[in-house]
DNA sequence: TTGACATGCAACTCTATTGTTGCGTATTGT
DNA sequence: ACAATACGCAACAATAGAGTTGCATGTCAA
């Protein structure tokens, strides 16, 4: 877990956005997730443009995905996110 | 406090070392950050560019500045870092 | 098997960010 | 007064980031 690719992938909101949703539905596909972004959130994105965003949120370790079948399942993790700050406070 | 500029200002290596610097010496001139990063931890970069990224952090209100005569005294501020990372904590 | 669907890959544009150089200004010590 | 010092401002170059379009690939259902 690099923190320079952690904070990397926090400096843009939409992948942020990207993980409240995925924090408060832990599994979902890509689809249904550019779906939710769209709809909900009123996000105007492609979805290559979000495929990015989760290669980007993938390799900062905050998000993994799976294979299945035609599906890509992603998954939200917050342990990178855990104890990043705390070099700052006392 | 604009959490978006928060989040981009902590996106740069360069700006987290200085966060670093100014978290153990709080109250510095922009002229001894300089030279300690220089120094210390050897980043190569010109005073202009340092100063730029001063401002990124004033204006995410990570740094607060005061002029002195001919310096510039620059004071951390650990607030707008506390509780920028919960929403995605449980 | 064939067509619809979810995704992957690559090239391209556009803009923001990072860094530099050069010059100007205000303050301080001698 | 004058030189050194610390900093501010503006123009420019180089790179990285975000987004788009077009096409290819693999999977599933009828």
């Amino acid at each position: 877990m690099h923190k320079d690719l952690v904070f990397k992938a926090l400096a843009d909101p939409t992948r942020r956005l990207m993980l409240d949703e995925l924090c408060e539905r832990k599994e979902q596909t890509l689809y249904e997730l550019t779906a939710r972004l769209i709809v909900r959130h009123e996000v105007a994105i492609s979805r290559q443009a979000l495929a990015k965003h989760i290669d980007v949120l993938e390799k900062a370790g905050l998000v993994s995905s799976e294979k299945r079948g035609k599906y890509r399942m992603l998954v939200f993790n917050d342990e990178p996110i855990r104890g990043v700050m705390n070099r700052w406070l006392k």
